[in-house]
DNA sequence: TATCATACCTCGACATTCGATGTATGCCAA
DNA sequence: TTGGCATACATCGAATGTCGAGGTATGATA
């Protein structure tokens, strides 16, 4: 059982990023505020959480980092898909809608 | 990112066992057995993540043990959900609806 | 000048899953 | 009768991931 909320998050995380990069390039901080605008306020990630998802995935190959400076004139590190992370973000996504349709079918039936 | 398709179960055992025995009591065997078959072999549970799941659930007093007699005539734990149990699970249910929910925002909007 | 938002990061505690392994029984087929 | 399979319980250690707390630094705003 979920000690709270976010815990459900697990395993989930990485998808998120991976989507949200899907979209264009962003940095570690931008992406935390996104999936907390995007989602309502329903996921909010710590940054103890994100960053540890991003270099995972940039040692995975998936994404790939850039230094560059944001929208507010800071040094920032960007984040952005690589081939691979493509292809890995549309098999995550697919492996999601198999698993809460499975889920769904044993809430629904019990 | 999980290993594979089984690690998306992370968060959800516990609720899914719950909801399963919403409609009856059942034993640890014929849980994992049921899982696989209404999910139509999606999430296949091992016994070494159900009977862990079963006893943390014991032991938070949302459902209770009791031995007795298998469909098959052998010896069974078989399990039955508490008051707390059934509170549990429509709260647990609940979230995951409303979790879901934003993780498909994520996904659409990216 | 102090505090807040931006922006990066690491660390240790904790929980969970997973595969492997172990026990035991009953049934069926060779 | 013996070997194997399904039933049914359980535990263990490795691996993984999340989380909260903490740390650094800068620029803006009050």
């Amino acid at each position: 059982m979920p000690k709270n909320k976010q815990d459900l998050l697990q395993g989930t995380l990485d998808l998120l990023v991976l989507r949200i990069l899907n979209s264009g390039a962003r940095h570690g901080y931008d992406i935390a505020k996104h999936i907390q605008l995007v989602s309502k306020d329903v996921i909010q990630v710590g940054q103890g959480s994100l960053y540890p998802s991003l270099h995972r995935l940039e040692k995975r190959g998936y994404i790939k980092a850039k230094w560059d400076i944001s929208e507010t004139g800071r040094r920032a590190k960007f984040y952005q898909l690589t081939a691979d992370g493509k292809k890995k973000t549309s098999e995550e996504e697919n492996k999601w809608q198999e698993f809460t349709t499975a889920v769904n079918l044993i809430l629904k039936n019990g």
